[in-house]
DNA sequence: TTGTACGCGTTATCAC
DNA sequence: GTGATAACGCGTACAA
């Protein structure tokens, strides 16, 4: 628990010497700072961090807001934090951890006045979100992940889910599927304007229109349950679909587990192509998922690092970045059935 | 960024006085109370965080150190740290991560000669774990979220391995299995002394050594791939084998996966009892896996909560707290083939 | 019941 | 190149 004064009398200079040479604000003689280094190793010197948060009013802390939603944290969350973490603790920055309940506004108030972080990374980010006001107007440094409707002034890093849609749908219709259907997120998760449900759902409409072919777009629930009642439904709705892209891990799982317990072979009679997820993930099902895997950790690093910049110096340019999914091919994606790529539907038997 | 010195002005008390009706370290008049809100409300006073924990020497922060591990922070990890995140909030603290590299021990010392966190949550803790003779020596208040070889005189919270590998075994053996093997994390981990691994182990070889049984033990990648390698491997050596007890989530999966698609039926040939997992694991598999599941969000509060506790008032009782994973009856465990339940093996054919 | 004044361990602004 | 010393915003012993 020795303290700058404590090396200050050791090094026989003043406490204002001794942290300069921790900080190398000011020069510092090479001989001054030897003996300063030799006290600090004989005392077992540690910068005290609060001491120095209060004097420079940099707590050299960042927050994660996240709101504590029905599923937690999801799986490629985790992969973000981690991320995350890791990259602030390079820069010698923490991570704390900043849950939100019910009380979204209260609670974001409470962590900007607190004066605890430098900067917020925004978590699970809505179209319309009432803690991007707050941040603004407090001018607290904030970096988006994910991105509101109107984010053209604001730093966000965020799936380019328009990319991955279209990457994905050139797959599938490339393969030669006519009748995809989406299978997403819940209707509640897209009413509350949860950025990739409206986003994926958009996108998969625009590309299916331009491509005169009609749109089915399945909500569901994040359960291998309702993945499995999802299928049955939607089959018996539109018997015609080939193929399904889905974005939604536990609904995937259980609708390819549906449809094979239902006698359908994957991918002959349908193809499966799970975006937004990733090969582990993948790789639990048999036979195994054809992914576009979500970059979780790229997320995290380009999150931090962008928001580290602008607490460093505040006049940097907004960070507007879209890291698409990556296509990774297994055994869940194929021709449709009946039919071969390429070749025009409602066309006549093939003799 | 008002003060309390504007709150004081305004209100026309001293700074102690608002001091003292925020703390209520002292009484302070009804009169004069209600004028210090009133002034608190008009500027929308908020203490600072960092000048409080100076002046305190307490900063309501709690750091949870772990291991940057291959595959970073498991699925049930996250549930645990959501809601360790929560309790933390619940109580007016900070769960900050603090992720460790190679220099486990610098690392932690770094941490606690900050002086940034009132009390460290250890994760990922090994049986001879270098972190915990640092933490003692140095008196900071710390819990285990596991346990070391000796932890008689330290506060943990951990899954009761042996609780759990009992039950499950009772429910195997009990269906009539005789020749059961388990499917375990890696060698690597094993050797590693960590502690899941290690403690599973035993408690396995302990159970079937005092039935008269077999022991077959399988180490194992934690990737779908390396679990459908494993049961190959396994079934090519150990053809008599009827039970599978797993920890692995990932492995099981893929063991599920390759025994279903070599031709054998779960659980008519195999049965397959996933623990340490958690029944949304289990709906990711077709048949839906019987499992027990980690108690990760019980873990997480009682951490959380043991070691305020412990910050507030260090004479507390040890917490030594351990919890058993809980069944959750699916479709991949029932009786052995050609034999009815607790029949003894090897008996003539039945007529 | 309330006010004064010092201390917490740094950083940063003056001087020299 | 170095040293005093005033902030930083709050907690708390002591005094009234």
């Amino acid at each position: 628990m020795a303290t700058m004064h404590d090396v200050a009398k050791l090094a026989g200079v003043s406490v204002s010497t001794v942290s300069y040479a921790l900080t190398g604000a000011r020069p510092v003689s090479e001989k001054t700072r030897a003996r300063v280094q030799v006290a600090m190793d004989e005392l077992g010197y540690q910068p005290n961090a609060i001491a120095r948060s209060l004097a420079s009013r940099r707590t050299r802390i960042i927050a994660m807001l996240f709101p504590s939603i029905e599923r937690g944290l999801s799986g490629t969350a985790l992969e973000f934090v981690t991320a995350a973490a890791e990259t602030a603790r390079e820069r010698g920055y923490h991570l704390v951890l900043w849950p939100i309940g019910d009380d979204e506004v209260g609670e974001t108030r409470a962590l900007i006045h607190q004066h605890l972080a430098d900067g917020v990374l925004v978590m699970e980010v809505r179209l319309d979100d009432p803690r991007v006001g707050l941040l603004r107007e407090s001018r607290t440094p904030f970096t988006l992940i994910g991105r509101t409707a109107d984010s053209e002034a604001l730093d966000y890093a965020d799936i380019d889910f328009e990319a991955t849609v279209r990457d994905a749908l050139e797959h599938i219709v490339g393969l030669g599927h006519r009748h995809i259907a989406l299978l997403s997120h819940s209707k509640t998760s897209h009413d509350a304007g949860y950025g990739p449900t409206v986003r994926v759902g958009e996108a998969f409409s625009r590309y299916m229109a331009e491509h005169g072919l009609g749109t089915v777009i399945y909500h569901c629930d994040d359960s291998a349950d309702a993945g499995r009642a999802a299928v049955n439904e939607l089959f018996d709705t539109n018997p015609e679909i080939t193929a399904l892209v889905t974005m939604n891990d536990s609904a995937t799982l259980g609708a390819v587990a549906e449809l094979l317990e239902s006698g359908r072979r994957i991918p002959d009679d349908i193809s499966v192509l799970s975006i937004v997820s990733s090969p582990r993930v993948g790789a639990l099902s048999h036979p195994r998922l054809t992914t576009m895997s979500a970059p979780g950790p790229e997320l995290g690093r380009l999150g931090v690092t962008s928001l580290i910049d602008r607490i460093e110096s505040g006049d940097r340019a907004i960070l507007h970045e879209l890291v698409p999914c990556r296509l990774d091919l297994q055994a869940t994606t194929g021709v449709p059935p009946d039919r071969a790529p390429y070749r025009r539907p409602r066309t006549a038997n093939p003799s």
